[in-house]
DNA sequence: CTATTTGTTAGATCCGGTTCAACAAAGCTA
DNA sequence: TAGCTTTGTTGAACCGGATCTAACAAATAG
């Protein structure tokens, strides 16, 4: 059973000896024992059976494990906002539909016996503006005044993020993502919508 | 002219060989002449004549430099927020009055040179969050459901934040900080003026 | 003068993150 | 089969931010 992973493997060179997947499963399992800022990138690396070294393989750093899962999806909104033909409603649903952001949804769970509080709320106030900042961009290219669109799309920005630790708070298996942000957009477009947008 | 900086010393003990000031000053020339990651907490600590020890005396970490200022203004508002009595728009009224925070205007402005657009980025993100969630809070607390009233609260947030930038962009001494604030709170609150707040 | 309080300092230590050169394992080509 | 290229792993050194601690210094109160 070679090339084990998903699939064969396309490209030529050494096949990768891990994935993402384990090493994120292996910090998790850490942080749920021992607490995020207490576990180092050593021990992690050491529970996936890996160099310190390689695990900057595959994350930037300790913090992108939880928060992976969750840019990709940002990535993708910001790049349907800058689809100038796609409306803002639709770019703001290419956001609510992709994958559940799992290690993040643990995080928030298990903030306090993680420890994690501070990571999580430093990284949610950095995704948060890109979100509304992008969305302001968006407004500003259109002609909306600097402003203003800033309000807007911080407003949007927050619907989005506290939908996302509603429904992790709920438990993030027991009621599907994408309901909780079209709601969340939902009232967000009704709490923006004055005079002209 | 003994106790120098200011008044009289009142109690016991060694007296303070610096300042938050001068640690600043230094900081800041260094900032501009090599930029702010370049620029390690020794290296302050050498210009402004105190050990490296010393420097965290006086400010936690090195991106404090920057924020302390506006971060009074946000603990000035927070314990406005606290208050019911206050209402909200004068808690914003709040904010709007104190000191200029002169170290983040200069930072704004010449934040390419200074290479501390990261640490701008991140740190406006933090305290933007910690506004806007402040807001929310009070809003909850006065009966607004959650979404809503994060919506609420990051829009406020936003208006505040964003009149600082613009206010720094501008250069920060040539116009008064308070009208901007002003103008930026009445926009947000046009903007939120959906039913029912 | 002594005790207490406040502040400074050097040094060790830890950790996150970067960089680099050496090595290993695969496919490709001849 | 023998190289060559590509991709990935690894260890080691290094840097800087941040924490902690014990020793030292300077002021006041009694």
């Amino acid at each position: 059973m070679r090339g084990s992973v998903v699939g064969m493997r396309a490209s030529r060179g050494r096949p990768p000896a891990s994935s993402r997947e384990v090493l994120a499963d292996a910090a998790c399992e850490l942080f749920l024992e021992q607490g995020y800022e207490a576990t180092s990138i050593t021990e992690i690396a050491r529970r996936a059976g890996v160099s310190r070294s390689s695990f900057f393989n595959y994350f930037a750093g300790k913090s992108e494990i939880l928060w992976f899962v969750f840019d990709g999806r940002i990535d993708a909104l910001l790049g349907a906002l800058d689809d100038p033909a796609q409306p803002l409603a639709d770019a703001l649903a290419v956001f609510a539909a992709g994958e559940a952001p799992d290690t993040l949804a643990l995080a928030i769970v298990d903030a306090r016996t993680m420890g994690v509080e501070q990571e999580l709320a430093a990284g949610r106030a950095a995704r948060q503006l890109r979100i509304g900042t992008a969305i302001a961009h968006r407004l500003e290219r259109d002609g909306t005044e600097s402003v203003r669109a800033a309000v807007i799309g911080a407003g949007y920005a927050a619907a989005l993020v506290t939908a996302v630790w509603e429904w992790a708070d709920r438990g993030a298996g027991r009621h599907p993502l994408d309901r909780a942000l079209d709601d969340a957009i939902a009232v967000a477009r009704e709490v923006l919508s004055a005079p002209s947008n």
